[in-house]
This record gives C-alpha cells, sequence and structure tokens, in this order.
DNA sequence: TTCTAGCACTCTTTTACTTCGAGTGCTAAT
DNA sequence: ATTAGCACTCGAAGTAAAAGAGTGCTAGAA
C-alpha cells in the first residue's frame, strides 16, 4: 500500500531527526514542521508502527524508525545530498596525487572514507584471476639471482634469491627459458607438481632451484588474486552514543578490524544502478552487524578490475550524507584508476599503470 | 633508603592483586598472604604511601600503586614469569613459516603480540639509510619496460613504466647504463636536479624519461628509509577496565591508530641489557600516554636492522607476563630475521634473503 | 619495642523510593 | 478529518537511607 504524502513526510522527519538526535523523536517536535496539530501526528505515526515503518521502545516515548522505515527512506524518501565546496574539494585534493601503488592507495582510501563520513571505513580492489606474463632473471652475482614476474594485470613482482653455493650466468639463462616456456599464462592452480618435476628434469637441476622459483610463483598469482583489504578509522564507532556501551563497540570493533569477515557479506553483485548499496540492521547476514548498517559503493580499478568502499556504522545512520560522499570519493577512484580522465603531472602523464610489487 | 624485606612482599602483592583485579587492594586480603594480620599489613602501607610508592584513591578504599610503585616493582620485585610450554608453541607455530616480505611480516607480528598479550601492539623495523646496488632495465615492448633496483639492504624495488611514445631497445639500455653510473650508491638526499639534468642531456632525453626512473628511485630509497610502523589490536583496549569510559577509550585508541605518534616516543636507545624497556605512566613523552605503559623489546633484524614490538596498556598491566611474551617473540624474530639459527624448510634452506618490492 | 585486636569513623556503592516530565491514547468538540 | 484537552504510562533524574569495605587509632600482648 502506498502511503500519503503526509505520512511520507512525517516518516522522513522522524529518520532524519533520529539520525541527527539519536532520540527518539515525538510528536510535539514534528507539529510545526509537518503543519498541522500534535494529536494529528500521533494518529498518523501510530499507524505508521502498525505497519512496520516505526518503533516504540517504550509506551511513553517518542518514535523510531524500524529497519523497514529506514529501508524506505533510503530507497524512496531521501534526497540526495550534494557535498559542500569544501568537502569536495578535499577529497580532491587528497586523490590528486596518488600515483602510489594500490596496496598503499587502499589504506589512504579508508583513511579519507572514514575520516570523511566519521565512520569506520574499509576499502579493497577485487582482482581477476592472473597468470605470469613474463620472466626475466637477474644475474646479480654467483650466490645471487633475482626473480622478475611480469603479471597480466600488468604489475610487477620480484624475489631476491641468495644461494648457498655458486651458479653461472647461463644456469639462469636456461631457468629463465624454461620458466617462460613452462609457467606463463597459467594461474597458480594450475602449477602442478608434475610440471615442476618435468621443469627440474629438463634443467637438470639438482638443488631444488626450480621448486623455490616456482614456489615464488606461486605465491605471487594466489597473492595477486586476494583482494587487500583494508580497514580504519575503528576507533570513529567510540563516538556514536550506540556504542557507548564498551562491550558492544568491542564486540563490533574486533568484528570489523578482522577484514575477512566483512568480506563474506560483500554480494559481489547487488549493487545498485548507481554503484551503491545500503545494508540496514537486520539485512546484513553476520549476526554482529545485525545491529549495524553498512553503506557501500563501488569503482572501476580499470583493466576489468572491480573496487569497493564502505562505512559500517549504527542503523542510525547518516545515510544521505554518507551515500554523497562514498559516491563522490568512487567516481574519483574511478577516474583516478580506470583512467577515464587524464591525470595531470609530470609522472601521470608517462606513467599509466604502476607496478604492484612482490606479494 | 631500603625497603624492609615485609614492605617489598606487600608492594608486590599490592601491585600484583591490582593487576588482577584492577580494584584497590585492602589490607584484610594480604593479612594471610604476607602472614601477618591486617592491622600491620596498614601500618606498612600507610608507610609505603608516604615513600610514595603506593596511592589512596580515597580515604577509606584500599591502596593502588603509584607509579614509583609500579616502578620499583618492574625494576627490582617483578619475577620473570616463564611462558607456559603451550604459549611458546603457539608463537613458535605463528613464526615458523614466515618467509613473507617484511612489511607484511610486521604486520602479522603486531597481531600476534596483541593477541598474546591482550593489549594492543605495534612492530616496526629500523632501516639504516640505504642506497641503489644496481639498475636493470626490463624491455618488454615498445611502450613498456621494468626498471629493477636493487637496495644495498638487498631488497629489490621496481615498477613498470608505460610510454605514450615508442622506444627502442637500445635506448633503455642506454638508459640503464647511465643510471648504474650515476645513481648508485647515493642516499635519496644526494639525487640532485643537477645530476638528473646531466643525465638527461647525456641520454638525449627529451621526453622526460630519466626524470621519471630517477623519480622513482628517490620514492624508493624514502620509503626504505622510513619504517613501516603496523598497528594491532587497538579494539583489546576496550576489554580493560580502565577504559570503560568511551571518551578515554577514544583518546587513547585514536593516538595508538595513527602509528606515527608512537614513534616520537621511541627512544631509539635506552633499551635494558635484555632488550626490554618498560616506560610507565607519566613517564611516556606524549600526553596521551600519561596514564598509560608501554612495553616494548628489541630484536636484532639482520643487515644492522633494529626492530622493536611493543603493547600499550593501562598503568595496571601484566608487566611479568608482558614481558616475558615480548622477549620471547622478539626472540624468536631475531632467529628468523637475522637468521643466527638455521630454519628449516626448503625455502628457508636455500632463501637466506628475500626481497622486498617496490615501495 | 613490635605486633595484634578492637572499635569508631569515613567514604563509596547499592538499593529503594520519590518526583518530574515527555509523550502517548482516548474522548469529545470543531 | 482535525484538534484540544486530559488522564495515564513509563523512563530519567534526584534523594535518602543502608550496606560494606577499609582505614586510623588506641590499648594491650608478645
Amino acid at each position: 500500500m502506498e502511503l500519503s504524502e503526509r505520512k511520507k513526510k512525517i516518516l522522513t522527519a522522524v529518520v532524519e531527526g533520529y539520525i541527527a538526535t539519536a532520540e527518539p523523536v515525538g510528536s510535539k517536535a514534528l507539529a510545526e514542521k509537518i503543519g498541522c496539530s500534535s494529536a494529528t501526528i500521533r494518529n498518523e505515526m501510530s499507524e505508521l508502527v502498525s505497519m512496520g515503518y516505526l518503533e516504540q521502545p517504550h509506551t511513553s516515548a517518542g518514535r523510531i524508525p524500524s529497519p523497514a522505515g529506514y529501508r524506505l527512506y533510503v530507497n524512496e524518501l531521501m534526497e540526495k545530498q550534494k557535498l559542500s565546496e569544501a568537502e569536495a574539494a578535499a577529497i580532491n585534493e587528497k586523490l590528486a596525487r596518488k600515483d602510489e601503488q594500490i596496496e598503499r592507495l587502499m589504506a589512504e582510501v579508508g583513511q579519507l572514507t572514514s575520516s570523511m563520513t566519521q565512520y569506520p571505513a574499509y576499502a579493497l580492489t577485487m582482482k581477476p584471476p592472473v597468470a605470469v606474463k613474463r620472466f626475466d632473471f637477474i644475474y646479480v652475482d654467483a650466490n645471487t639471482f633475482i626473480v622478475v614476474a611480469l603479471l597480466t594485470d600488468n604489475t610487477v613482482k620480484n624475489k631476491l634469491i641468495h644461494l648457498p653455493f655458486s651458479v653461472h650466468q647461463e644456469q639462469i639463462t636456461v631457468l629463465s627459458s624454461l620458466f617462460n616456456a613452462n609457467f606463463t599464462g597459467v594461474t597458480d592452480r594450475e602449477i602442478t607438481d608434475s610440471i615442476i618435476r618435468s621443469t627440474e628434469r629438463a634443467a637438470g637441476d639438482t638443488y631444488g632451484l626450480v621448486a623455490v622459483v616456482a614456489s615464488f610463483t606461486i605465491e605471487c598469482l594466489a597473492a595477486a588474486r586476494t583482494a587487500p583489504l583494508r580497514v580504519a578509522g575503528e576507533s570513529q564507532l567510540l563516538s556514536q552514543p550506540e556504542f557507548r556501551d564498551p562491550d558492544k563497540a568491542h564486540a563490533l570493533m574486533s568484528f570489523i578490524a578482522d577484514g575477512s569477515h566483512l568480506m563474506d557479506d560483500l554480494p559481489p553483485a547487488g549493487m545498485g544502478t548507481d554503484g551503491l548499496r545500503v545494508t540496514i540492521g537486520p539485512e546484513n547476514l553476520a549476526q554482529e552487524l545485525k545491529d549495524s548498517s553498512v553503506v557501500m559503493a563501488s569503482y572501476d580499478a580499470g583493466d576489468g578490475m572491480r573496487g569497493y568502499i564502505g562505512v559500517v556504522g549504527p542503523t542510525r545512520m547518516d545515510y544521505s550524507g554518507v551515500a554523497a560522499k562514498l559516491s563522490y570519493i568512487a567516481a574519483g577512484l574511478s577516474r583516478l584508476l580506470a583512467g577515464t580522465d587524464a591525470p595531470e603531472g609530470l609522472n601521470n602523464k608517462l606513467v599509466l599503470k604502476e607496478s604492484d610489487r612482490h606479494e
């Protein structure tokens, strides 16, 4: 059933009032904002309660939104806020000179998001499976060489290998061509023991050299597949009134701090058309998040990679403000990483893609 | 003035009692432990108060240790705990298969330390200034090459450079020899504009190629100098009764979360002969730590590098237990990183030193 | 002397009880 | 349909009394 205009107005006012003050909203406070008497408001509110959009903490308190109420607000009622000049400028400035490597960038983005929204934030980038595109072996001295692997996602990993015995330049060259022949174009799962064994035979390797380089390769590929998830600003939770209870705060914080749990709750799909997704209270799968809400935004990280940033907070979250900020940051990241916009600066002019480093 | 045996016993009991319960310790509770009546204890305690080793929160409460009391306890009274079999095993197991890169290892060590001690922990490695030992340029295709820099600390950094115009293999070779001639053996501060300019002239470089690689070099060296400090387990604070006040907790947590502050308070020297250092409450320089204590241990990270791990907690900290755990972990790290002990496993047999990655 | 027992006193914590007020639900009038 | 009025509910805040832990002091025992 469709809500009357006035009910919508009341619901919106309750949600926004509660977001602002963290106190149940009473009928008197709304009377003048809506333009009718408190008694009317009361009637309307009690209907909203029976429809499931509002709740009463106890008989003689004001109303607070139910999860369904928040949902309706987010889906239909909320006006998307615009960022202030200052906020937009701050974000731009932070993102401007970021030709850092991806892992470090994610950490910074997490911090930025957290400080802009005043909630704990996380940031990660999903990567498609990768393979090695080419190997290079750099001979340093009789006991040392470097393996450099260029991956299909254009990141570069390397490893310095120090040997307790000596090798010749030629041996390294042989190793190099064997690895380029046998270990390129395959994912980590496709590197089997038998391939390693046969390469070892071909190289006449009795020292386990092949095994070392192969395990380095597997490591690189596995690491490249794993998304580095960064969490920042956990302590922001403590400034929210609903987490003044240290036990609650502790429970949620330790849940958040270990990002791996958060991942489980990320539906890879399910983002709205605007790249935003809001999960309210009980909609969250994880038990620890049943009283909290998560807002996340996705961005284009280039090369078919997709990234996500999000914040975690109480259900009484400033959805509108957070959504606006996340969108803005996500858009900036898309521009930066997918290069849909030409970044300025010498580095950026020349270096379109920057290496990642050996896992 | 030297304390009588009995006073020492009482002080020890008060400190340990308070550590265990977070409640002021009364005379009656101590009576049987010490072996004399509560009245005697009271007399002794009131002397300890006037000597400055104990404090009274208010007239009719038990006693708690003063910072001086903790100090005396830590310096002379405390018995160094031994780790239980299980704890030692847990630490060993965690450290066992860590041939990860240093930055990731530090993160893991921070987590390990935090979970063992139940306090927030940090971990970092100090590095001596480094220079590039040699450059290698890998020609990938007409628009792409990789710069690999082997640093004096035996880490390897790399960067994939993608050009909006094409270059020849020979140009890369020239660049390589120029960089090996002009940019090796110098620290980041010693790379001046004039060196860059003259290299550019020598290379006949009009595209800014030299500038890009040079700035990558500076970046690497600067990053290698900066110690990566990792903080873990901030939320552990919330389980301590003294931080049940969310405001206090928030203040300290945000201080800790930004590791850079913590660094300021690290006296590079000042570690005890056992590699341990305890800073109690007001002894800390940072205002935010005046009510907290810091226990840190140092370890040998090999190649003249020194590393530190530490925990932050209330002054009522389990100094003895924490010290034991930190020592043990630090010893394990020294063994792992400085290689004073032969680690097992194929990787470790062959690979004595592992690369770090591009900045 | 040095220690101990006893006791009055202090000060926090806990509990119970009261008051206060915001907000509701209902009814009757507009 | 809306509004004004009013009794009622229920948490929050405040007050008072009681409980309890621990001290300091004094006087007597070892």
